[in-house]
DNA sequence: AAAAGTACCTGCGCGC
DNA sequence: TGCGCGCAGGTACTTT
Protein backbone atom coordinates (compact mmCIF):
# COMPACT_ATOMS: atom_id res chain seq x y z
CA UNK A 1 0.00 0.00 0.00
CA UNK A 2 1.77 2.67 0.91
CA UNK A 3 4.63 4.16 -0.93
CA UNK A 4 6.81 6.90 -0.54
CA UNK A 5 3.95 9.68 -1.29
CA UNK A 6 2.17 8.03 1.46
CA UNK A 7 4.65 7.59 3.62
CA UNK A 8 5.62 11.32 3.66
CA UNK A 9 1.78 12.16 3.97
CA UNK A 10 1.98 10.23 7.26
CA UNK A 11 5.22 12.03 8.65
CA UNK A 12 4.34 15.28 7.57
CA UNK A 13 1.25 14.94 9.82
CA UNK A 14 3.02 13.02 12.41
CA UNK A 15 6.01 15.63 12.87
CA UNK A 16 4.27 18.29 14.88
CA UNK A 17 2.94 16.18 17.26
CA UNK A 18 5.72 13.67 18.16
CA UNK A 19 8.55 16.28 17.63
CA UNK A 20 9.26 17.51 21.50
CA UNK A 21 6.74 14.96 22.99
CA UNK A 22 8.00 12.73 25.18
CA UNK A 23 6.51 9.04 25.72
CA UNK A 24 4.32 8.52 28.72
CA UNK A 25 3.32 4.94 28.20
CA UNK A 26 3.34 1.92 25.63
CA UNK A 27 0.72 -1.24 25.03
CA UNK A 28 1.74 -3.71 22.66
CA UNK A 29 -1.36 -5.73 21.40
CA UNK A 30 0.13 -8.03 18.95
CA UNK A 31 3.85 -8.62 19.63
CA UNK A 32 4.28 -9.84 16.07
CA UNK A 33 4.09 -6.07 15.22
CA UNK A 34 7.80 -5.79 16.84
CA UNK A 35 9.11 -8.84 14.65
CA UNK A 36 12.16 -6.44 13.78
CA UNK A 37 13.02 -5.63 17.44
CA UNK A 38 15.51 -7.68 18.36
CA UNK A 39 14.36 -8.38 21.94
CA UNK A 40 11.27 -9.10 23.55
CA UNK A 41 8.42 -6.48 23.73
CA UNK A 42 8.94 -6.11 27.33
CA UNK A 43 12.43 -4.66 26.10
CA UNK A 44 10.57 -2.30 23.97
CA UNK A 45 8.24 -0.94 26.27
CA UNK A 46 10.90 -0.36 28.24
CA UNK A 47 13.42 1.82 26.23
CA UNK A 48 10.65 3.83 24.52
CA UNK A 49 9.13 4.50 27.92
CA UNK A 50 9.81 7.96 29.30
CA UNK A 51 11.87 8.81 25.74
CA UNK A 52 11.24 12.30 24.15
CA UNK A 53 11.05 12.19 20.00
CA UNK A 54 13.38 15.23 18.82
CA UNK A 55 11.65 14.71 15.34
CA UNK A 56 9.90 12.77 12.26
CA UNK A 57 12.59 11.59 9.61
CA UNK A 58 11.54 9.28 6.32
CA UNK A 59 13.87 7.33 3.79
CA UNK A 60 12.07 5.37 0.77
CA UNK A 61 8.88 4.05 2.97
CA UNK A 62 10.73 4.18 6.36
CA UNK A 63 9.93 6.43 9.20
CA UNK A 64 12.30 6.43 12.49
CA UNK A 65 11.83 9.44 15.39
CA UNK A 66 15.12 10.32 17.04
CA UNK A 67 14.90 9.64 20.94
CA UNK A 68 16.76 11.87 23.22
CA UNK A 69 19.17 9.69 24.91
CA UNK A 70 18.07 7.54 27.77
CA UNK A 71 20.64 8.29 30.49
CA UNK A 72 21.71 12.03 31.27
CA UNK A 73 25.20 10.72 32.54
CA UNK A 74 27.61 11.71 29.59
CA UNK A 75 30.71 9.61 30.79
CA UNK A 76 28.28 6.76 30.03
CA UNK A 77 27.42 8.26 26.32
CA UNK A 78 26.02 5.30 24.11
CA UNK A 79 24.64 4.75 20.77
CA UNK A 80 22.05 7.23 19.97
CA UNK A 81 18.49 5.28 19.05
CA UNK A 82 15.18 6.00 17.14
CA UNK A 83 11.86 4.49 16.83
CA UNK A 84 11.77 2.84 13.43
CA UNK A 85 8.52 2.28 11.98
CA UNK A 86 7.40 0.78 8.74
CA UNK A 87 4.10 0.23 7.32
CA UNK A 88 4.30 -2.49 5.35
CA UNK A 89 1.10 -2.92 2.85
CA UNK A 90 -1.80 -1.67 5.46
CA UNK A 91 0.03 -0.27 8.23
CA UNK A 92 -1.05 2.78 9.61
CA UNK A 93 -0.28 5.64 12.67
CA UNK A 94 -3.41 7.22 13.25
CA UNK A 95 -3.13 10.05 16.17
CA UNK A 96 -5.61 10.60 18.30
CA UNK A 97 -6.75 12.22 21.39
CA UNK A 98 -7.20 10.45 24.88
CA UNK A 99 -10.28 8.50 24.31
CA UNK A 100 -10.46 7.43 20.92
CA UNK A 101 -9.66 3.62 20.02
CA UNK A 102 -9.32 1.91 16.28
CA UNK A 103 -9.30 -1.64 15.23
CA UNK A 104 -6.51 -3.72 14.55
CA UNK A 105 -4.06 -1.49 16.60
CA UNK A 106 -1.09 -3.46 16.86
CA UNK A 107 0.68 -0.97 19.34
CA UNK A 108 -0.38 1.88 20.79
CA UNK A 109 1.95 5.27 22.57
CA UNK A 110 0.75 7.57 24.95
CA UNK A 111 2.32 10.85 24.59
CA UNK A 112 3.17 13.70 26.13
CA UNK A 113 3.26 17.03 23.91
CA UNK A 114 4.34 20.72 25.83
CA UNK A 115 2.01 22.26 24.07
CA UNK A 116 -0.90 20.20 21.90
CA UNK A 117 -1.22 18.14 26.04
CA UNK A 118 -2.06 14.31 25.65
CA UNK A 119 -2.10 12.28 22.28
CA UNK A 120 -2.66 8.76 21.33
CA UNK A 121 -0.74 7.44 18.59
CA UNK A 122 -2.17 3.85 17.72
CA UNK A 123 -0.04 1.93 15.05
CA UNK A 124 -2.83 0.10 13.26
CA UNK A 125 -2.27 -2.71 10.81
CA UNK A 126 -4.00 -5.15 8.87
CA UNK A 127 -1.73 -7.70 7.49
CA UNK A 128 1.18 -6.86 10.25
CA UNK A 129 3.65 -6.54 7.70
CA UNK A 130 4.64 -3.24 8.90
CA UNK A 131 6.65 -3.04 11.96
CA UNK A 132 7.97 -0.85 15.13
CA UNK A 133 11.56 -1.20 16.90
CA UNK A 134 13.75 0.42 18.57
CA UNK A 135 17.48 0.65 16.45
CA UNK A 136 20.58 2.15 16.68
CA UNK A 137 21.63 5.35 14.66
CA UNK A 138 24.61 5.28 12.78
CA UNK A 139 26.31 7.85 10.41
CA UNK A 140 25.56 7.42 6.78
CA UNK A 141 28.17 6.57 4.39
CA UNK A 142 28.10 9.95 2.37
CA UNK A 143 27.78 12.35 5.51
CA UNK A 144 24.27 13.81 4.34
CA UNK A 145 21.19 13.94 6.47
CA UNK A 146 19.57 10.15 6.99
CA UNK A 147 16.47 11.43 5.72
CA UNK A 148 14.17 13.75 4.63
CA UNK A 149 13.01 15.74 8.22
CA UNK A 150 10.45 18.45 7.45
CA UNK A 151 11.37 21.72 9.07
CA UNK A 152 13.37 19.44 11.57
CA UNK A 153 16.63 18.17 10.98
CA UNK A 154 17.55 14.87 10.21
CA UNK A 155 21.73 14.67 10.87
CA UNK A 156 24.11 12.69 8.90
CA UNK A 157 22.52 9.51 11.29
CA UNK A 158 20.20 6.72 9.84
CA UNK A 159 19.02 3.29 11.53
CA UNK A 160 20.95 0.32 11.75
CA UNK A 161 17.91 -1.21 9.67
CA UNK A 162 17.89 1.11 7.51
CA UNK A 163 21.25 1.91 6.30
CA UNK A 164 20.80 -0.83 3.48
CA UNK A 165 18.49 1.28 1.86
CA UNK A 166 19.16 3.56 -0.92
CA UNK A 167 18.03 7.41 -0.75
CA UNK A 168 14.76 8.39 -2.87
CA UNK A 169 15.00 10.09 -5.36
CA UNK A 170 13.18 12.97 -3.76
CA UNK A 171 16.32 13.41 -1.34
CA UNK A 172 18.62 15.86 -2.49
CA UNK A 173 21.31 13.98 -2.05
CA UNK A 174 20.32 10.84 -4.74
CA UNK A 175 23.20 10.58 -6.57
CA UNK A 176 21.40 10.25 -10.19
CA UNK A 177 24.83 9.20 -12.14
CA UNK A 178 25.25 6.44 -9.03
CA UNK A 179 21.63 5.54 -10.03
CA UNK A 180 21.96 4.96 -13.33
CA UNK A 181 25.69 3.74 -13.47
CA UNK A 182 24.52 1.04 -11.24
CA UNK A 183 21.29 0.53 -13.23
CA UNK A 184 23.12 -0.24 -16.31
CA UNK A 185 24.92 -2.91 -14.52
CA UNK A 186 22.05 -5.08 -13.27
CA UNK A 187 20.74 -8.03 -15.44
CA UNK A 188 17.12 -8.01 -14.41
CA UNK A 189 14.05 -6.55 -15.88
CA UNK A 190 13.59 -2.77 -15.31
CA UNK A 191 10.59 -2.80 -13.00
CA UNK A 192 12.19 -5.70 -10.43
CA UNK A 193 15.11 -2.97 -10.45
CA UNK A 194 12.62 -0.09 -9.69
CA UNK A 195 11.25 -2.27 -6.99
CA UNK A 196 14.25 -2.93 -5.69
CA UNK A 197 14.56 -0.71 -2.25
CA UNK A 198 18.96 -0.85 -2.31
CA UNK A 199 19.06 0.55 -5.89
CA UNK A 200 16.55 3.13 -5.35
CA UNK A 201 14.07 3.48 -2.49
CA UNK A 202 10.30 4.74 -2.03
CA UNK A 203 9.11 3.39 -5.55
CA UNK A 204 6.23 0.27 -4.81
CA UNK A 205 3.90 -1.63 -7.75
CA UNK A 206 1.48 1.29 -8.03
CA UNK A 207 4.01 4.19 -8.97
CA UNK A 208 6.39 1.56 -10.63
CA UNK A 209 3.89 0.69 -13.18
CA UNK A 210 2.75 4.37 -13.67
CA UNK A 211 6.35 5.86 -14.01
CA UNK A 212 7.05 2.84 -16.24
CA UNK A 213 4.02 3.77 -18.60
CA UNK A 214 4.80 7.37 -18.58
CA UNK A 215 8.02 7.00 -19.93
CA UNK A 216 6.84 4.28 -22.40
CA UNK A 217 9.09 1.82 -20.80
CA UNK A 218 7.87 -1.97 -20.76
CA UNK A 219 8.43 -3.16 -17.38
CA UNK A 220 10.64 -6.32 -18.77
CA UNK A 221 12.56 -4.39 -20.70
CA UNK A 222 16.03 -5.77 -19.90
CA UNK A 223 18.32 -3.35 -17.55
CA UNK A 224 21.43 -3.36 -19.63
CA UNK A 225 19.29 -3.21 -22.52
CA UNK A 226 18.08 0.23 -21.36
CA UNK A 227 19.63 3.00 -23.01
CA UNK A 228 21.17 6.01 -21.03
CA UNK A 229 18.91 8.38 -22.21
CA UNK A 230 15.38 6.35 -22.01
CA UNK A 231 16.87 5.67 -18.15
CA UNK A 232 17.40 9.57 -17.53
CA UNK A 233 13.85 10.03 -18.75
CA UNK A 234 12.73 6.99 -16.36
CA UNK A 235 14.35 8.67 -13.51
CA UNK A 236 12.53 11.87 -14.51
CA UNK A 237 9.22 10.28 -14.46
CA UNK A 238 9.91 8.68 -10.97
CA UNK A 239 9.89 12.25 -9.69
CA UNK A 240 7.05 13.56 -11.61
CA UNK A 241 4.66 10.86 -10.47
CA UNK A 242 5.91 10.57 -6.77
CA UNK A 243 5.79 14.55 -6.31
CA UNK A 244 2.77 14.76 -8.59
CA UNK A 245 1.14 12.00 -5.61
CA UNK A 246 2.66 13.74 -2.98
CA UNK A 247 0.53 16.66 -3.97
CA UNK A 248 -2.46 15.03 -3.88
CA UNK A 249 -1.99 13.56 -0.50
CA UNK A 250 -1.00 9.90 -1.85
CA UNK A 251 -3.08 7.57 -3.57
CA UNK A 252 -5.80 5.30 -1.69
CA UNK A 253 -8.28 2.79 -3.15
CA UNK A 254 -10.47 2.59 -0.52
CA UNK A 255 -10.66 3.05 3.89
CA UNK A 256 -7.65 0.77 3.71
CA UNK A 257 -5.00 3.81 3.86
CA UNK A 258 -5.78 6.30 6.04
CA UNK A 259 -3.85 9.44 6.62
CA UNK A 260 -2.41 10.50 10.18
CA UNK A 261 -5.76 12.18 11.05
CA UNK A 262 -7.86 9.29 10.07
CA UNK A 263 -9.00 10.95 6.60
CA UNK A 264 -8.39 9.29 3.58
CA UNK A 265 -6.03 10.25 0.53
CA UNK A 266 -6.82 10.43 -2.86
CA UNK A 267 -5.19 10.05 -6.07
CA UNK A 268 -6.52 7.16 -7.44
CA UNK A 269 -8.56 8.89 -9.98
CA UNK A 270 -5.62 10.09 -11.88
CA UNK A 271 -3.88 6.56 -12.23
CA UNK A 272 -3.29 5.95 -16.13
CA UNK A 273 -1.98 1.82 -16.01
CA UNK A 274 -2.00 0.94 -12.18
CA UNK A 275 -5.64 -1.08 -12.41
CA UNK A 276 -6.53 -0.07 -15.55
CA UNK A 277 -6.41 -3.60 -17.63
CA UNK A 278 -9.23 -3.89 -20.01
CA UNK A 279 -9.40 0.50 -19.93
CA UNK A 280 -8.03 2.59 -22.96
CA UNK A 281 -4.72 3.72 -22.59
CA UNK A 282 -4.95 7.43 -22.23
CA UNK A 283 -2.15 8.08 -24.39
CA UNK A 284 -3.09 5.29 -27.27
CA UNK A 285 -6.51 3.96 -26.68
CA UNK A 286 -5.80 0.56 -26.92
CA UNK A 287 -6.47 -1.62 -24.01
CA UNK A 288 -3.51 -1.51 -20.53
CA UNK A 289 -2.58 -5.54 -19.54
CA UNK A 290 -2.20 -7.03 -16.86
CA UNK A 291 0.26 -9.76 -16.38
CA UNK A 292 1.08 -11.74 -13.48
CA UNK A 293 4.44 -10.26 -11.73
CA UNK A 294 6.43 -10.85 -8.45
CA UNK A 295 3.22 -12.67 -6.89
CA UNK A 296 1.02 -9.41 -7.70
CA UNK A 297 0.20 -7.74 -11.56
CA UNK A 298 2.34 -5.64 -13.70
CA UNK A 299 -0.05 -3.20 -15.69
CA UNK A 300 1.24 -2.00 -18.88
CA UNK A 301 0.40 -0.59 -22.18
CA UNK A 302 1.94 -3.32 -24.98
CA UNK A 303 1.59 -0.42 -27.63
CA UNK A 304 3.14 2.09 -26.20
CA UNK A 305 5.85 0.16 -23.96
CA UNK A 306 7.66 -2.37 -26.05
CA UNK A 307 10.87 -4.57 -25.13
CA UNK A 308 13.92 -2.86 -26.83
CA UNK A 309 16.82 -4.81 -28.01
C1' DA B 1 27.54 -11.95 -5.83
C1' DA B 2 23.44 -11.04 -7.74
C1' DA B 3 18.97 -12.57 -8.88
C1' DA B 4 14.99 -15.26 -8.00
C1' DG B 5 12.01 -17.68 -4.93
C1' DT B 6 9.57 -18.00 -0.58
C1' DA B 7 7.78 -16.80 3.98
C1' DC B 8 5.42 -13.68 6.68
C1' DC B 9 -0.17 -12.17 7.56
C1' DT B 10 -5.41 -10.79 7.37
C1' DG B 11 -9.47 -9.79 4.98
C1' DC B 12 -12.09 -8.64 0.95
C1' DG B 13 -14.66 -9.66 -3.30
C1' DC B 14 -15.66 -13.03 -6.52
C1' DG B 15 -17.75 -17.25 -8.64
C1' DC B 16 -19.98 -21.38 -7.67
C1' DT C 1 -25.92 -18.10 2.35
C1' DG C 2 -21.53 -20.13 2.65
C1' DC C 3 -17.05 -21.43 1.11
C1' DG C 4 -12.84 -21.70 -1.30
C1' DC C 5 -9.94 -19.10 -4.11
C1' DG C 6 -7.35 -15.25 -5.89
C1' DC C 7 -5.82 -11.00 -4.79
C1' DA C 8 -3.79 -6.85 -2.15
C1' DG C 9 0.22 -1.06 -1.98
C1' DG C 10 6.41 -4.77 1.16
C1' DT C 11 10.47 -6.57 3.17
C1' DA C 12 13.80 -9.97 4.47
C1' DC C 13 15.53 -14.38 4.51
C1' DT C 14 16.98 -18.49 1.80
C1' DT C 15 18.28 -20.72 -2.31
C1' DT C 16 20.50 -21.03 -6.73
Amino acid sequence: MPELPEVEVVRAGLEPAVTGATVSSVAVFDARSLRRHPAPAEDFVARLVGRRMRAAVRRGKFLWFPLDDAVEDAAEEGVPEALVAHLGMSGQVLLRDRAADDARTRVRLELDHPEHGALRLNFVDQRIFGSMAIDGLLPTGDGEPGGYAGDGASGPLVPSRVAHIARDPLDPAFDDRRFLAALARRRTGVKRALLDQTLVSGIGNIYADESLWAARVHPEQPTDRLSRVRARRLLGEVRLVLARALDEGGTSFDAQYVNVNGASGYFSHSLNAYGQQGRPCPRCGRPIVREAFMNRGSHYCPFCQRVRV
